[in-house]
DNA sequence: ATTGACGTCCAAATCGATTTGGACTAGCAT
DNA sequence: ATGCTAGTCCAAATCGATTTGGACGTCAAT
């Protein structure tokens, strides 16, 4: 009760307030300043639920975290809701969060989403090969963007960072430094990331190399390191997280190895622990906060009708070269010659 | 046009609709069976809009997460996100989550909650000593728990983990590890946490002690760190963050010394990461997901009404003791007669 | 004087679910 | 026949904002 509250205490119609304070021009000047006086004096707020039954329109979007062991803890969905937040505030939007563990509890978050008609469009991260929340999402014809592409064959809107130009440069830079047994730790193949991470390690390579394919937590970098060192015996390694960087990182210092000196050490996404890792690690920047920006903005023109063709864009990422990597090291296995062992930091190339 | 199109196609009141689908007893078992087929035929979903307008009610909690540079990173409060989310599926509220720097920005974003009737309750994280959110909500008597306490004389629910009792034990633990130069590295003393944590330091330290007071990041923990080296030159750390912890244990590598041995070092959170830093920290688990769970059942209480005295617990923290604490090395400067310099691990206290 | 245009304003319908306060019928007792 | 009780059902009001389709009055042009 609270436009019919202004338009009681002025003697005026509900509707006159409603079009007064919606800044239509059939309202006289003074009658408007009376609105907004009186509005202001009673500090009135219009009611959302009555606003949106009458609109049809849930004046939120959506975004479903991923929960459970390993995933709870990545700093990517948080990074990308404080970015998110503030871009949908200008547009007066709710930001709504569910948790589902991936599987089919996943899937049915999204139902609910849309069938309740809780938000208005979702941002969806985290694309896999065969997503089925993609091919739900576009069956139903429900506006969405997503982080990262797909397999899906038909068009969807997305913002992506080039995880595989990133991987090919990255490995670039470590045949520069001279390595030709590069392993990678990717993470599990189903996740669009991994496969186009494991492209440009591929590419670059031009040939197969170590590979191994984990959920991406710490435990499973260590893991995975410790076996590449008993089997293919990499110099150098790319990892596909940070977090697998780590666990590496700490399994080399296990075998008595140092990253950068003995094995090179590449990892990728920049959490802030990145500098202070023992060497601090070399990895892979992504704009994050920019790209989730410009998906709401793609979103926002998508629940207003905006066509999703050309709602399509790759962005670079950018290595940060630290200390985790380096020349091949003279002291290790290799067909190389053996250089001086000096402890001056090598000349590094440029990328 | 959802119950309306029910009742037309069955020939029956809206009202006998949905008192059927809300499990009346006035309304016949069979009429009831038709409307369930009937409902269930048309995939019926009410309408959450109308539903918030008839109930008066916006069917949704809310929580601000900090954002802004050094707080968005920060796992503690995906944590609480994926732990509320679970708990408030079964409640069929909704989350809603907002963003805000803290300062003014902050209070602005609780009263936009409050006063546009965004949320049913507010879950409120990273309390202060003197908290105007808290202050604010108490004002307008809207439900609400906070995760830790404050210095607010009116009483508030909340959940905390007792960081005093952990930082007594963990201080006390370098106590009898032979320390006695035990430093501090705290955040800001403007958090609660903060508070209490240098109180348990304080506690069992029995007199002042080094101590440093910065926003929890590893960039702030190494430069923390290498001041104390510089200066008080203590033999043991606590450090309020594994953050903050991951700094100084860099800035002990840089200064050729080492945790465990050189020094000994404590953190605080648990992080995932902490298992795979070099060495492995020693470090203080919170359960952070149970006390999400047990809040957010205390708000759905609160919002049915029910008192909030009593709504007070405060939960033990846990040490988990790995590498980067030790007795006091023979080597270091110390009152202590010089030891056996051996590599073996030596013996620890129980706690 | 009539017409038309314009400037202001509003009654009523609408969105969809919920809830109040009965209406109506059948069956049974008085 | 009358009254009463259960058992079913529903018309209408309600929540608060928005929007349609005019109503009414004033003023200038014809």
């Amino acid at each position: 009760m609270s436009l019919a509250r202004i338009a009681r205490t002025l003697g005026i119609s509900v509707t006159t307030v409603s079009r007064a304070l919606a800044g239509y021009d059939d309202v006289a000047a003074t009658t408007r300043a009376r609105v907004r006086a009186e509005a202001e004096r009673i500090q009135y707020r219009p009611n959302e639920a009555a606003r949106r039954l009458r609109r049809g329109r849930a004046e939120a979007i959506g975004v479903v975290l991923p929960s459970g062991p390993g995933q709870f803890d990545d700093p990517f969905f948080l990074r990308m809701l404080s970015a998110i937040g503030p871009a949908l505030e200008a547009a007066k939007l709710d930001l709504l969060v569910t948790t589902a563990r991936p599987g089919a509890d996943e899937l049915r978050a999204y139902r609910h989403l849309v069938e309740n008609r809780k938000v208005d469009g979702i941002i969806l991260a985290r694309t896999r090969r065969h997503d089925d929340r993609i091919a739900f999402l576009l069956d139903q014809e429900f506006p969405f963007v997503a982080h990262g592409r797909s397999e899906e064959k038909r068009p969807f809107p997305y913002v992506d960072i080039d995880g595989e130009a990133a991987c090919r440069e990255a490995t670039d830079r470590l045949l520069a430094f001279g390595h030709s047994n590069i392993a990678l730790i990717n993470a599990l193949p189903v996740y669009m990331f991994a496969h186009h991470r494991h492209a440009g390690w591929r590419a670059a390579l031009g040939r197969p190399g170590p590979l191994r394919e984990v959920e991406p937590t710490e435990e499973n970098g260590f893991r995975a390191m410790r076996d590449l060192l008993a089997n293919e015996r990499p110099t150098a390694v790319l990892c596909a997280t940070d977090r697998i960087a780590v666990g590496a990182l700490h399994a080399l210092a296990h075998a008595g190895l140092r990253a950068g000196r003995d094995v090179a050490l590449i990892g990728y996404d920049d959490l802030p622990f990145a500098t202070y890792t023992d060497p601090p690690l070399t990895t892979i920047a992504q704009p994050i906060e920019r790209a989730a920006r410009r998906m709401v903005n793609m979103l926002l023109a998508r629940i207003e009708g905006a066509d999703a063709t050309g709602m399509r864009e790759v962005w670079p990422a950018c290595l940060i070269a630290r200390q985790s990597d380096g020349p091949l090291s003279p002291l290790q296995p290799s067909n190389k010659q053996q250089g001086d062992p000096s402890h001056e930091p090598p000349p590094r190339p440029h990328i």
